[in-house]
DNA sequence: GGCGTTCTCCCCCGCACGGGCGAGGCCGCG
DNA sequence: CGCGGCCTCGCCCGTGCGGGGGAGAACGCC
């Protein structure tokens, strides 16, 4: 059973060029090609194909806009190609819900092999994405890391001047917070005053934000 | 000039398996093998290897703890392979550095590819990877879009209670938001009784939790 | 012209908060 | 053993904060 493809780019001579290279495969069948992200959401519609090949850049509807539509309404496969590797177009192109990303100068061998990764259902980035996708992946990885090592500001701080603050930072008064932790509210004030003066901070809504800050407490958690 | 390569894993018959099928190539050289991963670092540290093939299993020290010396003591990049695809080895993987992460049950025309796109300084990953990384960045993507939506629940609070709202989360007083709307306190007064009142808050402690788990103020903005 | 909303300003009052100053028990360290 | 840090608790006091009530001006809407 052969993979039925759909080719859509508004440069004629692209779009048959590629057509050529997938037809001249056993396994591979063109059964449609379009010039524009109308025709190429009409053509899905139509031939209901496994694979649509889509240039971002068209007239009438541009590729990021087919991609989102034929995503949403089809089971059909998405892969995008474009001359530039702009990594804005990459990501809208995943939130699109694109299976693959390559560029024009994708060599023959390659865009065959991406057109049958994604058709079983993987996906496939052209390798210079796929660097920079990785670079950004570690990237978060260290930014997250740095946010875990902040609160060395916060080691200056005791135990339970830590626990005070965490409490505070939840939004419980000094009496409250004395019942959780089975003191006397005084013993709470003098957590809170020592919190205070070692941070540097003026008052209990300062406290709020540099347990924010330092990822003491983190949006989401309660 | 051809590509040099270090094959590095612990069952003979694999390690010779690629081996054979890389020294094949005539672009690319298997200058050495390594039984584990303290072997596959000393041979990269002997050789300068451009390329580093590394099995993630493996005894003395594992593919992952070498995949990060060697990163990070020399300009060899490394592609990593393993039979279990595991998401904990590919994230693992990548912090470590590596430049590929590929299953063993990888075609021989991908293998050679593999070697020839991270020689070049690009990454590639395997199709089943690629698309668990992909869904993990539009999943993201997802939880912060939903993030963007909360802040609905401010909707009630007029434009200048949400400006108050916003000094107050950055730990002004109640003078000093005065000083910087331009107006009496009396006025600051009110408009944070406002806020805590449409919100159903308590103090000011609260409106700034709750400007942070709004996403009104974000960690790390001032 | 009425009406509601918003922004502004004023009064008074109660209280939680924060600072100062002191003190006792517990534990680890030199 | 003495010393210092931490946790605990106490009292006094000034003030920033929050609630209540009231009110005038500007604006848009019907």
């Amino acid at each position: 059973m052969s993979v039925r493809v759909v080719v859509a780019d508004d440069q004629e001579l692209v779009r048959s060029g590629f057509s050529m290279i997938l037809d001249a495969q056993p396994d591979i069948e063109v059964v449609a090609e379009a010039g524009d992200g109308a025709e190429a959401v009409a053509a899905v519609e139509r031939h209901a194909p496994d694979v649509l090949l889509l240039d971002i850049r068209m007239p009438v509807m541009d590729g990021l806009e087919a991609a989102r539509r034929v995503c949403a309404g089809s089971a059909c496969k998405v892969v995008m190609l474009t001359t530039f590797d702009l990594d804005e177009y990459v990501y809208e192109a995943l939130y699109a819900g694109a299976s693959g990303f390559l560029l024009k100068d994708v060599r023959r061998d390659d865009l065959v092999h991406a057109v049958r990764v994604v058709a079983a259902g993987d996906s496939l980035l052209a390798p210079a994405v796929t660097r920079r996708l990785v670079a950004d992946i570690v990237r978060r990885r260290h930014e997250e890391a740095a946010a875990d090592v902040t609160p060395r500001r916060l080691e200056v701080l005791t135990a339970r001047e830590v626990e005070t603050l965490r409490l505070l930072a939840r939004g419980l008064s000094n009496s409250e917070i004395a019942t959780t932790l089975f003191v006397s509210e005084h013993t709470v004030k003098t957590h809170v005053s020592n919190v205070l003066s070692k941070l540097g901070l003026r008052d209990r809504v300062q406290a709020v934000i540099c347990a924010y800050e330092t990822g003491l407490v983190a949006p989401g958690s309660p």
